[in-house]
DNA sequence: GTGGTCTAGACCACG
DNA sequence: GTGGTCTAGACCACA
């Protein structure tokens, strides 16, 4: 296992895509601690059967994103400092994001408070998760 | 107006899928009962500006998710008992989008109360355009 | 000429960097205005004798940027809006843009004032020729 | 501290080229007279925790355009005559470089004043800093 | 060894 | 026709 990074080609979307919440996923859970080195773009190809370049696109949304940090020559790695506060740009990103998955919810015919809870849920579940890790 | 169905030709999600999932909500919240009929694909088209082919292909899927039915030369109507979903799968898919967001927020360094806030927000944004649709 | 868009493979500057300075330049300039079409990713990449995945990155560059905009299956189009007023993320791409300008004139020896005196003088040629083209 | 030499491994900039401009810089300023050692490979790299072969690449550079010279078994110095750059070809890249800060200025909606006032700021930087050097 | 660029060409989704 | 994704593999810059 490369460190719970999996990707499902048979899934909609992207490799890219999948790599980029995986490795945000790890990120946000604390089990990639900053300064921590992710797989190197090849390795992880290997491992997961795909094309370096495919690997390479996630990382690289990644590291625009401010998650990830390339060091020339040596490899990548889960940045120091927290993405910046995030205003602007990020702001929509969010939005973006919490208005998919309300539309889900939705479509899935779902309550708000389950909705609303299982998010709640998560949240935990991550910070939680990251306070052990870390600790 | 097709009955509040509406399209964003700017948006990343495919035109026909914007059909589908418009469809599938006024299904689910009633506006369009079983047995009636939904606008014909030439009619939608023409009114969203569309072609006609990508109006088809939305209700292509509806009809083989069993939501929609053809009567051939009468035209497409809403099924008499849409089809429950399966449980175990919704279950799996909404999880799935919860925890994928929580990580987006968390990674964004966002405060959970920001993130369920969002997410609220959202809801009551659907509900709200769900219901005007509706009456 | 595919309207001003060249590239110069034996620059040290990647190819679909150069793609992205030439639009945004030709943006800019007021030569490709809002709603108007830029070259398909195919016809640039065969003018330019390059690969059509080159173009295709110089363009996502811009779309993420919101200078250009996608229409699926139609093409590629200059964003009808002036990029949002850019607070943030884009803050520091200017700022950046700046400092590079800064050091590479400093390491060539000019003075303060020529490096500014010529700055002022292409923005002012731009404005001109901006307005040229849009009235 | 190595008279003022230093590189930031998280810059896009090569650490060579970094240390190859410095030098120049220190240079232009009078900070490293004609004649002058600069240190030696393996000194300027332990100082800066970097790869020799590294700061070997950038000397080697600055011997190449005959701004050091190596006198072999004494060490590196700053050649007496430091050659002056090409006055067309400095003159083009530094307009080119105008226009494409101008350019991107343009496309971010940002004013010509604010634009302006951001070179002004980072020629300020960079002069402040090479001062320090120097003295 | 690392990541970045580019090519050639396939396949898919979309309209 | 359009752009987006992915592959296989080459070459380069960097440390």
């Amino acid at each position: 296992m490369s460190r719970g990074l999996s990707v499902d080609p048979s899934d909609a979307v992207p490799l890219w895509k999948q790599i980029e919440e995986n490795v945000r996923r790890l990120v946000a859970s604390g089990a990639l601690r900053p300064g921590a080195a992710v797989p190197s773009v090849r390795d992880l190809a290997r491992d997961l059967s795909i094309n370096p370049a495919t690997v390479a696109k996630g990382y690289q949304r990644l590291v625009e994103a401010g998650i990830l940090v390339v060091k020339r020559g040596e490899g990548t790695f889960v940045a120091e400092k927290p993405p910046a506060p995030a205003r602007g740009e990020r702001e929509k990103e969010l939005q973006s994001g919490a208005l998919s998955y309300a539309s889900l919810a939705v479509t899935l015919g779902v309550s708000n408070e389950d909705a609303v809870e299982r998010v709640r849920g998560s949240l935990g579940f991550l910070r939680r998760k990251k306070k052990d890790e870390t600790s």
